[in-house]
DNA sequence: ATATAATGTGCATTCGTTTGCTCACTGTAC
DNA sequence: GTACAGTGAGCAAACGAATGCACATTATAT
């Protein structure tokens, strides 16, 4: 048994080294790691050798050595506020997905507090030896953006920005998706409208109520509008607060898809039938959406292309940053189904 | 402009280093790693003049050159199939959570293929500097798992397992789950019931068919057991094909809830009333199950508990390599909603 | 045969920390 | 005044790979 402990604890150390292989293969360390990188300099016959003597001792370069070398980690950071969601899931699977074709890993920072400055967390930020970092959780009152802005971290912010702040940013016409909303339900022929959007801090939010507003011709009144998280509770409570009240709206405008969903619940699980009671208006279009439980109209943003391209500028601000910053806004589209309806 | 590029450039660069906080403070540059890490050796009065200088300069150290020393990386990777699915989803926030406590990142490696002999990827896992892996993708044909355990490579099999390995594994007692979901179903009188299961090299699949046979008192019959992907698609697909069929069961199990969910959809579709026609139960209990659109009857597993046992059982191993191997089995419960009922 | 270029390797340094060891200094006991 | 702890701090060697430069060796030109 303690036979068995020593070898364990060998085995655990004895991972080869590239000087290992270089032994092995008769040749000196520096060769070793020309003849893995493919430098042109090193001959085939000696590539091979080292190949195959590599191949044999199993080895595999440390990555934190060459990172320390390279000064870099090929490691990115992605802040999401809640790994819980299924827009944000939806993102980080075509965020991964590129990031990986380009070598890169990414960690997920999981940040409800909108980065706001909390300096242990900031410190953790920065000495965490990010390549760069996707922020999708900025708000405007965010402080740690443009600190890290000016620590030459790389960043772009995703989803949502921040104005003012010269760093790249890829998101969707959010005024041109509240008035794509607005414009849909008046063109039903409603006229009380309620928005239950995200924090009010929030560029999308305001750029949303922003076009809504545009569409309508005036504000929608500060009772029919309710900030609050992206989540199903926070749809199915306000709505149920909605309903109990004396002149509930006819229609429903959420910030996003999951809050839809949480409204729609809310509205069926108190007898209301959507949308022949009331209409529903979601963002995003997610997968669940389109289910045939939920068939929900909604305000569709191109969440694969943001994803994507998030990932995209990012990589090009790590490899050249000063390069010119850039400001991706993509257009939104309706996607009618089955929750908007005319008033009765 | 193109100062300020230059100024760019120097910034990026200059991120302060201890032998800079050492030159301010008039002390080496080994104080300086003493003092910032509470070394008792180190004098009060220097320790704090070395710390105004650290903090002056916004010193933080470069965790890869620490990593190299240290020879870890705090950072632990986590297998998953699909980030976008609701179980994965939570399991992942608990995981996060806890492993953050304790002080670890961790980087998320997506693996639809199972951990079937990939060299690449397995290459990838090895040199990717993990101090640790989560496994919850494990097959029952995966040979990952052992390349890695025997390289000496820390790793837990969560949700899912493989006899006969000698590594840490946490995961429900999935025989008792296929019990309670059969003895719910036949409670009811369901003679005829139908199983969308995962894919068959799974665990968590054959331990639940087992169970459910044990119950039944003979073997699910063939043609009444189908395999496929975690997915809301196969779910939809598969009751799509069986309610189209001669005889329809009277019951489904699926193999969790996302399944489940797709189930019900697509019986709802096809004018299918859930429970009145037919009845389905999941597993899992994800938040969404207790979606008022769904009300879905289901075998709860204890999530949380098994993501917060994984990163707990993965830390130990790491921290104490020849450790005893452990085995956790969390029991299930039934939670009964709204998707049951006798047949017709 | 000698100079010259082209080719392939190796030596030694570097990346930025942590840490074992040495050493200078102060104060106490003899 | 010498010896001896007990402090506090510095020197220098890791950690494991990448790479600038020097240096062999061979092929080519003269």
């Amino acid at each position: 048994m303690s036979e068995q402990r020593d070898a364990l604890k060998e085995t655990s150390s004895n991972r080869a080294l590239s000087r290992d292989v270089a032994l092995a293969a008769g040749v000196s360390q520096s060769t070793v790691s020309r003849a893995l990188r493919d430098d042109p300099r090193i001959s085939s016959t000696t590539r091979e050798r080292v190949r195959q003597a590599a191949e044999q001792l199993g080895y595999v370069p440390n990555r934190v050595a060459r990172n320390l070398r390279e000064r870099r980690s090929r490691v990115v950071g992605v802040m999401v506020q809640d790994i819980d969601n299924a827009f944000y899931t939806q993102l980080l699977a075509d965020m991964h997905q590129e990031l990986l074709v380009a070598g890169y890993a990414f960690t997920l920072i999981v940040d409800p507090l909108h980065l706001r400055s909390d300096v242990t967390r900031l410190r953790n930020l920065l000495d965490a030896s990010f390549d760069g970092l996707i922020i999708t959780t900025a708000t405007l009152d965010s402080d740690a953006p443009e600190a890290l802005h000016r620590r030459g971290i790389p960043i772009v912010l995703s989803v949502r920005s921040i104005p003012g702040l010269e760093v790249d940013i890829v998101e969707s016409d959010n005024v041109a998706a509240g008035q794509l909303a607005a414009r849909h339900l008046v063109s039903l022929g409603h006229r009380d409208i309620a928005a239950i959007m995200g924090p009010e801090v929030t560029s999308t939010t305001q750029h949303r109520i922003v076009g809504a507003n545009q569409v309508l011709g005036h504000s929608l009144p500060p009772e029919r509008v309710f900030n609050g998280p992206y989540s199903h509770e926070s749809g199915h409570s306000h709505c149920r607060r909605l309903l109990q009240g004396d002149r509930p709206p006819t229609a429903i405008m959420a910030a996003n898809d999951v809050i839809a969903i949480g409204v729609i619940d809310a509205a069926r699980q108190m007898g209301y039938s959507v949308p022949d009671d009331i209409s529903v208006i979601g963002f995003d279009d997610i997968h669940m959406a389109s289910w045939h439980s939920f068939r929900l109209t909604t305000v569709r943003q191109d969440t694969k292309a943001i994803a994507v391209q998030s990932a995209r500028r990012l990589i090009e601000r790590i490899e050249d940053p000063d390069g010119p910053v850039t400001h991706d806004k993509y257009p939104v589209s309706l996607t009618m189904r089955a929750t908007t309806a005319a008033p009765k």
